[in-house]
DNA sequence: TGCTAAATCTCGAAC
DNA sequence: GTTCGAGGTTTAGCA
């Protein structure tokens, strides 16, 4: 048995090929200290909950993360066999007369519990994790904006666009064209569900646009969805909205070009 | 830097903060021999393929198992932040300027890349781990049989159960019992999409039954559903379906009884 | 609190 | 192959 550092008060704790004692010492320690714990180990694993099961004797990874959530991982698969949401509570024991240290998840609402038994331990890991950085899921808006552009009937048929990200008075207008029956169109996107500013700020944009060609222009919002009472005030500016999510953009561009991302990516 | 094998021809190898040159070592000799790599340390991450993600620096846990799985998970929540399912390809480089481990996972169909890149590394873990032990997912047959007895009505309204795992010739009727006009009906049980062989098992009880008490039997076949034309075969004999689903069943258990699989669990 | 819809959903069975 | 449906789905957004 191997151990780089008991001490919690320390960033990290490892113990390899340890005794059964010896883990439940470090795992408890783990639980009191709300650290980060990784056990490897052949276990059994009994679930019971909004279903049962029970996995026979074989060599799997549990985590255990402060936030009080479990996860059991075969050594094939994406998904863990089991698991436990974050907001359970641990707590371990060891049964002598059969020689097996048992973890316990137990977890309220739904009341659902995951014992973990484990008759040896390869390593044990305790570790202090600091993570504050932030995380991106992209299918940006530009994407949408490019989307737009390369599928023009996303917004509706016969949409000509003229420009892109054009400067105008107050910003950019996202996309700007042309109806199928000549009528110019400024179209503001957004990601997210749409919230009154958007109104306001598609609306500027015509406003300007209106100052330097007096003729009639049509505003179209779109995005995946309206906030609460944007449908009214869109319909009350004469504008209009068009559902679009940045997800069906995403797949819309991966099918259009294939290449440009993933070139820049190695 | 500790490490406890470096031989790869044994079960385990762990390296206690080793430098980049030799993380990335054990990490090739993981990916050549097929074992489960668990990497602790800082590092970026971004995935492209159907959306995109970016991750700032931070500390996590990657996990790459040997049927070309990938999880990267942050100190906290159930879900990692990002993965890639079983199938993908590894491999890893070392930035010396920028003092980097990058590690690549890439994936066809649908095309998708997640790159995790180490400014350090707490520990690595390269281990063969045997898991051969069957995994059951309960709400189990006998748990269909007890709900129906809760709640007969989901065989069909006027359902009212006489007995059940009844002996009879050939084995056990799941359940008996009689419709709204005073009919015998006998029940058959399958938790899983059910087959050709269970109508013949509920044909063959049917038979048994008549032999004794000569008048018109109903049979049914209850199951989530019928697979390959054995909805077919079950018309042609004169037999019924009704779809039942065992999670169904759980949760009428659980409303039923909370108690009585929660006391025997600890 | 409960519901509705989306997810880099995954996973398996049917067509 | 592709499509369809379930999952201990989970998760986020609203009523």
């Amino acid at each position: 048995m191997q151990q780089s550092n008991n001490n919690t008060t320390t960033k990290l704790s490892t113990l390899v090929e340890p005794t059964l004692e010896e883990a439940r010492i470090l795992i408890e320690k783990a639980f009191a200290h709300r650290r980060t714990l990784i056990v490897i180990g052949n276990c059994r694993v009994d679930y019971v909950g909004r279903a049962n099961s029970k996995l026979e004797l074989g060599e799997r990874i549990l985590i255990i993360k402060a936030d009080g959530s479990l996860l059991v991982h075969r050594p094939t698969g994406y998904e863990p066999v089991n698991w436990q949401p974050a907001g359970s509570v641990f707590h371990s024991q060891i049964d002598n007369e059969e020689d097996i240290l048992k973890v316990y998840a137990v977890r309220q609402k739904p009341k659902e519990s995951v014992k973990v038994q484990f008759t040896k331990i390869y390593t044990v890991t305790s570790i202090m994790l600091l993570d504050v950085g932030d995380f991106i899921l992209n299918a940006s808006e530009e994407d949408m904006h490019r989307a737009i552009l390369f599928r023009p009937e996303l917004i509706e048929e016969g949409f000509k666009p003229i420009s892109w990200e054009k400067k105008v008075k107050p910003g950019f207008v996202d996309v700007y064209g042309m109806d199928s029956v000549g009528r110019l169109v400024v179209v503001e996107v957004k990601r997210k569900m749409a919230n009154e500013e958007a109104v306001h700020q598609l609306a500027r944009y015509i406003e300007a646009i209106k100052l330097k060609a007096d003729r009639p222009i049509r505003g179209i919002l779109v995005a995946p969805g309206l906030g609460k009472g944007v449908q009214s005030l869109l319909v009350s500016m004469g504008l209009e909205f068009k559902e679009l999510c940045p997800k069906k953009c995403a797949k819309i561009l991966k099918k259009s070009g294939p290449t440009s991302k993933l070139e820049s990516f190695f």
